[in-house]
DNA sequence: TTTATAGATGATCATTTGTTCATATGTGCT
DNA sequence: AGCACATATGAACAAATGATCATCTATAAA
């Protein structure tokens, strides 16, 4: 909760703020909510998910795949790995990885309607 | 599509890899949705869309319920606004941004399944 | 126990990101 | 026209990020 006479500025709507600062999460939250969603945030590491989507894959597949150096994707997974995005298994001197849970496929989804919906340009301007 | 005969790497399941390759959307995909859910993982841009969730609100709205300056807020909407994420409607000297439409709703609540879900701690190790 | 391979990890560095400060727009009021 | 207010925007800068290179660990085979 911020403390509302902090604000100096005058055109706020009381009963609005108060009534979403209400609703609104708590700040570690939002930060964890934020770190997920950042993880999600790189390309080569949507690659990665994606992949691991169809099938498990071993790092050496994946870089095949995506077409990165091992030692990139080997970073990336771990920043995946940490968010508890994906798991390996090892069988050998081989590890194969995997998505964590089904949460990511449903992500995906959701974010590929919004952006395969968008039918027009940015509006950078 | 990477070339296979490129990667020096030997431990390689060709088949894997090739039929991953197959199902793997394209480089303009993958990068479209890294941008999408890197919009979505930044705190400051989490709490501005959650606010939103509840009901428009104008910046100085936003600045007071998320407790940030009024021209950080604003450089975020700009963010948000360039990804089709946020829109606004002018009401005399007042903007009052809203969602751009239910995508990041269902995003969002994906989202905080996930992190909510995880009852252990991040294994950083 | 040496060697080779799969993968992880740390340092480094260029790039990107988010905030702040100062300034610029746009709108309504007088 | 002049002023005030709501918001946008550019420059600047510190902090975070992602790739690369070099090195290290773990496992298997000889």
């Amino acid at each position: 909760m911020v403390e509302l006479d902090r604000c100096e500025i005058n055109c706020i709507h009381y009963e609005a703020v108060k009534a979403v600062q209400h609703a609104l999460f708590g700040e570690d939250v939002a930060v964890s909510l934020a770190e997920l969603f950042k993880a999600l945030g790189d390309p080569t590491r949507v690659k990665i998910l994606f992949s691991l989507m169809t099938r498990e894959l071993c790092v050496c597949d994946l870089t095949a795949v995506i077409g990165a150096s091992e030692s990139a994707v080997s970073h990336q997974l771990r920043v995946l790995r940490s968010l508890r995005l994906v798991k390996f298994r090892r069988e050998g001197k081989i590890l194969y990885y995997s998505l964590a849970d089904a949460h990511i496929e449903k992500l995906f989804a959701q974010g590929l309607e919004h952006v395969t919906e968008d039918k027009s340009e940015k509006n950078e301007d």
